[in-house]
RNA sequence: GGGUCGCUAGCUCAGCGGUAGAGCACUCGGCUUUUAACCGAUUGGUCCUGGGUUCGAAUCCCAGGCGACCCA
């Protein structure tokens, strides 16, 4: 490797630290403030001046300016930055079991260490906040060398497969994943605060159910069966309220074998609610003010920028049907259609594509409304009102033939949010799913098998529940600008990297 | 799955048929107020991989790998 020089460099400092008898990987560091904090509280301090304190800190050095007798270093903590004014005198008075201190540090030191320093506040004259330092320790010795300070990390492919260096280097990947924190812990405290309560479900299923998706396939040695990752909460959620939970959630990762995109990743969160003796409509409040509520918490704004659109999640959202929709995006009154090929021959007139691929009305309705209306919808939308073809789980409309009581949330032209009145009759979920089945008898890869544990749980009777479905990192990629799912995924599937091994 | 683009020093990039380059980083020397510090010197390469064309390939052609973007 090409960087072995430089490495072997540090090696060196490494070995030159244990004969000088300083650690180059210590235990601990106490720590009193940190760079955000002075760097706040000492905002107003004059040019020149010294405040009389003694401060301690730590973090990785950024940038070091090295002179004869004094030296700046940036030290970066997980806050921010701060500078260190490094003065020999002031140093090799107060580490006097050292007589080389400051040499020591001009020598021994690289960007990438870990340094813990103790000093005074002063604002040098040229007007830069910093710690003047009377006392160093390297905390950690760093073998190898940062990206350029100036350009930094901006190879894509390098920055998700070392996020590492991303983080230290790039302060709005960090910015990205702190806000990814806040907003889960937003959303678990609003649930909290309404009487949710989380509980965790399996991941590993003999049955994956509850979406249409392609599961990845595992096995369990001792058993001696093939498992599958979860496709989707929903089942077992819905076991919970039969068993006489009311309010439920989990906040968790799924897992779909499929394409990999800007949008999709293998692994996902998504979070699922359910709750007893509500409807849709209910779920549409809830579902406008949890968003509301994480993206007031966290951003502090309603009124939001995505890749430079404006977005406004002020509520109340727009509601509007699917039909509606789709007649102002394409004049197609799907009402009006009798049959299939009337149906067809309308769509093909009004320029939609694959039109022969779709086996029945609501399939059709449903691909005018992906490709007419979907990308319109950026402003937040709840599409109400699906055909029953498409929502195995949903339960019929109560004055819609055809329809199920379901909404989906759109903004910025994606897929948000599903929600349901759930469907409760056991004798029509058992004809729903056997008709996925026989879709996956004949080959329809995302199809599931009959989950007849779940039909058994629906006999027992589950009250009237509206759930609802989120993708976290749909939503935390419109609440933090990011272009990819990938930057709102700290370590996103990629493909295994070649390397040549002799 | 299809198309377009990219892959050259640790990082950011130039070079596009004729001795592989620059800036930063690294190493050495100088410097007590820097902020991408500066000045001087040095070091650093499987030009993604494998084939082919050619007197000669980082450069042209073919295949493959990884990635990005667009489309389905």
């Amino acid at each position: 490797m090409p960087s072995d020089d430089l490495r072997a460099t540090r090696l060196e400092k490494v070995a030159q630290l244990k004969e000088l008898g300083m650690l180059p990987y210590a235990y601990r560091w106490e720590i009193t403030h940190r760079a955000a904090t002075l760097q706040e509280k000492y905002a107003d301090l004059p040019d020149g001046e010294e405040v009389d304190i003694e401060v301690s800190i730590a973090g990785r050095i950024l940038a070091r300016r090295v002179f004869g007798k004094l030296a700046f270093f940036t030290l970066q903590d997980e806050t921010g930055t701060i500078q260190l004014y490094l003065d020999k005198k002031k140093i090799e008075s107060s580490m006097t079991e050292d007589a080389q201190a400051f040499n020591h540090l001009k020598q021994l030191t690289d960007v990438g260490d870990f340094l813990g320093v103790k000093g005074s506040i002063r604002r040098t004259e040229k007007g830069e906040l910093s710690v003047n330092v009377s006392q160093y320790a390297i905390l950690t010795k760093s073998l190898l060398p940062l990206p350029d300070k100036w350009h930094g990390l901006t190879d894509i492919e390098k920055r998700y497969r070392q996020r590492y260096v991303d983080l230290i280097v790039n302060p709005e990947v960090r910015d990205t994943f702190r806000k990814r924190a806040l907003i889960t812990a937003a959303i678990r405290r609003y649930l909290d605060q309404q009487g949710f309560i989380e509980i965790e479900t399996p991941v590993l299923q003999s049955e994956a159910g509850g979406a249409e998706a392609r599961p990845f396939i595992t096995y369990h040695n001792t058993l001696e069966m093939e498992l599958y990752l979860r496709i989707a909460t929903e089942l077992h959620l819905k076991r919970l309220i039969v068993g006489g939970f009311e309010k439920v959630f989990e906040l968790g990762r799924i897992f779909r074998n499929e394409g990999v995109s800007t949008r999709h990743n293998p692994e996902f969160t998504t979070i699922e609610i359910y709750q007893a003796y509500v409807d849709y409509h209910d779920m549409m409040t809830l579902t406008e003010n949890l968003i509301t509520y994480a993206a007031q918490q966290v951003i502090g704004t309603l009124e939001i920028s995505y890749q430079g659109q404006a977005v406004n999640l002020t509520p109340p959202w727009r509601r509007v049907t699917m039909h509606e929709a789709v007649q102002e995006q394409t004049g197609l009154d799907f009402t009006q259609f009798q049959t299939l090929e009337e149906a067809k021959a309308a769509a093909k007139a009004a320029g939609l594509r694959d039109v022969d691929e779709c086996g029945s009305i609501g399939k059709l309705l449903n691909e005018a409304f992906e490709q007419k209306v979907e990308p319109t919808l950026v402003q937040p939308t709840f599409i109400l009102d699906y055909p029953v073809e498409i929502s195995p789980l949903a339960k019929p409309h109560r004055s819609k033939p055809g329809l199920v009581e379901r909404f989906e949330l759109f903004i910025v032209g994606r897929e948000t949010a599903n929600s349901f009145s759930e469907l409760t009759d056991p004798i029509d979920q058992r004809e729903r799913l056997e008709e996925q089945a026989a879709r996956k008898a004949a080959g329809d890869l995302e199809a599931n098998s009959v989950d007849e544990d779940f039909l058994t749980a629906l006999e027992y009777g589950m009250p009237p529940t509206g759930g609802m479905g989120m993708g976290i990192d749909r939503l935390v990629m419109l609440l933090c600008d990011c272009a990819s799912i990938r930057d709102a995924i700290a370590f996103p599937l990629l493909k295994r990297e070649v390397r040549e091994e002799e």
